[in-house]
DNA sequence: GTGAAAGCGCTAACAA
DNA sequence: TTGTTAGCGCTTTCAC
């Protein structure tokens, strides 16, 4: 194994022996240098640099890894989609990883694929990560890995992974609980849901929160229609509640489905927000110009991603220090055009429902149902 | 260097030695084992797989990256945004290159910091890549870098990096003609253009594309206006064409900024499609359920990502192989509701616009407009 | 402050 | 079909 180089004329790249060489230092003085390590004087330094520069070096990160056991990495293991909340999470674990002087490697887990965290992990710890982020895992139930790293859950529980498992993400539930009570403060009799994936942390979060609000004021629990995030579940669902007549506040789950759900309600001939509010959750961007502008729960992707990053860090740089707590990220409800009390009168229904499947009150077609949970007194209106 | 486990009990990962005893064969016997390789009994590789599964023995992947050279790594540079587009070609260019055996890296570029992709692909390099996707990247004015891996180029032309580079994507151009024709074709004497940020190659050749279906037909022109891509600056668009009074069809290089332009349309009184055309691109999610649903252009990024990744891993694997050619991806004008045939008089502000800055007709207030290049005869509706 | 020697766990080239 | 022998380019340990 000569090192004249590959194919075609390119030289060997240069190696630190070159570099020390060229300097007049030993090796070992080059990865002082490149290490920021003490004890070279300024004089060495200067002239290991200039070296380096001149051969045009760049430090072997696998040679580095294999002698010292660390690579310096971090995996992720993200949702393969682009929705809004996971692609800012991995945005934002990027660039606080980079700050900590890590760098990421990136494993999608497809969609509905059972045990996709489960391979996914796997597959970076034979990458050789030093850490792991699990950014919004989806419940497969307890997935018991033998993971010997320290592992990051964002958006939910601790509950994945062995030990040595941080979390972090705002709770979700007290920013649904806020988005409900925002709702009922503006005079609205009960507050209607329109749930996530129930597989998902980050969709039970919320409809715990829901839930929470409507019980302490002790108001009832309508049925709950679980969508999948997208506009379109949000659509189906809109034309489920339109038809359900007595429905004047709902909470969306995430702002796709919200505003899915205004088209629907718009279409059945209501009005929003005169004949129904609707609240969403993630403040995407687009959300202060669609029509009507967005009310929703913001959702500090970036400080969540920052605070657990540190907490990572920690964990796989000084593993006996106490777990610093997590710090509790801003949170927003950003009041916009698409909430308002709740009509006087229950809301008359201006033009017959387009494409409508049924006339009659009944909840019951179409999309899931969760059972409706507690059971306070029916009030009226 | 003991091997017996970092802190506290964990004893060390086995090694492919360790395998290889407890099978009684070599430790290379193990290698060709995991690397599949031909030449290994059905007996031998029975034994190996069984003595490694009751190990729990992991592949090095930085020992087999510095014996080989070769990382089966391939980085990614990429915007740091949540924007649909970039955010669905990363996560086809993760599949793609996880499907062709090779893991990635992730490096976001800050926005507007210049040099970004030089300094990110600096680090990838040091990373050990075995090859580079540039996604969507700004024109910095050519960055000359001494790349020594294949470098694929998305969504702009191979100019970047070295000899080495390969490119995909759709023609951005065609695209962007094709709907400016839908327009022209619904009996719209010019069509007007809200563009993108004119660093991005992608919003270049939106432009482009709508100049030339402009001038095929010998329309005239009209001043075009530049956004960023938000639907913030759709929204600021938006008043400027209100107050123009002579927009019948705007083609916006994005969804995001058709969104806010539409939205600032109808604050303004005009009513989309009836006084005014919008089209948009990309064909996000929720396209289809704001109000109006939006024409728009869709783009095939999971095409154009496995397309580009059998590009890069041909040049990876096969570098003297002649460079395949890059399939033209299906493509599709998605036509829904915001689109029409102009109205038969020049649109009537049905309500004074609100907050309007100029009662003028002039065109010249507010945001980055480009000359009108071109100069075809004006024609009279 | 600096250097010499000994690996890290694997693959490459060659033997057998 | 299988084994042997050298490294890959760093970090580590310990000596100076």
């Amino acid at each position: 194994m000569t090192r004249v180089g590959g194919r075609g004329g390119s030289p060997a790249a240069p190696r630190s022996v070159d570099v020390a060489r060229r300097a007049g230092v030993s090796q070992k003085t080059v990865s002082r240098v490149f290490n920021g390590e003490r004890y070279v004087s300024d004089e060495v330094r200067r002239r290991v640099l200039e070296a380096a520069e001149e051969l045009g070096y760049r430090m072997n990160n696998a040679a580095r890894a294999l002698a010292s056991g660390r690579s310096r990495t971090i995996g992720v293991v993200t949702l393969g989609t682009a929705l809004y909340g996971p692609a800012s999470l991995l945005i934002g674990v990027e660039r606080a990883a980079r700050d900590a002087g890590y760098a990421i490697r990136v494993v999608n887990t497809l969609e509905g694929e059972p045990g996709g965290v489960a391979r996914a992990v796997e597959s970076l710890l034979e990458q050789g990560v030093d850490g792991i982020v699990v950014s919004e895992p989806i419940d497969e139930g307890s997935v018991a890995l033998s993971v010997d790293v320290p592992v990051l859950v964002l958006g939910a529980p601790a509950a994945l992974g062995g030990s040595r498992t941080v979390a972090a993400g705002v709770g979700a539930e007290s920013l649904a609980r806020a988005a409900t009570e925002h709702l009922l403060d503006l005079g609205h009799v009960t507050v209607h849901h329109l749930a996530g994936p129930q597989g998902w942390f980050a969709a039970r979060d919320r409809l715990g929160g829901w839930r929470a609000a409507l019980s302490a004021r002790g108001r009832e629990q309508p049925p709950v229609i679980v969508g999948d995030w997208s506009a379109e579940s949000g659509y189906t669902a809109g034309r489920e509640f339109a038809s359900a007549g007595d429905v004047t506040a709902v909470f969306a789950a995430n702002d796709d489905m919200a505003i899915g759900l205004i088209r629907a309600l718009t279409e059945a001939g209501l009005r929003v927000p005169e004949d129904v509010s609707v609240v969403g959750f993630d403040d995407i961007p687009i959300a202060a110009y669609v029509i009507p502008p967005l009310t929703t729960m913001r959702q500090p992707f970036d400080a969540v991603a920052n605070d657990g990053i540190r907490l990572l860090v920690q964990a796989i740089e000084k593993p006996d220090a106490e777990p610093a707590p997590a710090h509790d990220p801003p949170v927003e409800l950003v009041v916009r055009a698409s909430t308002a009390p709740p009509p006087t009168r229950p809301p008359i229904r201006k033009t017959p429902a387009r494409g409508r499947r049924t006339t009659s009150d009944s909840r019951s077609s179409g999309s899931a149902q969760l059972p409706a949970a507690g059971d306070g007194p029916p009030t009226t209106s």
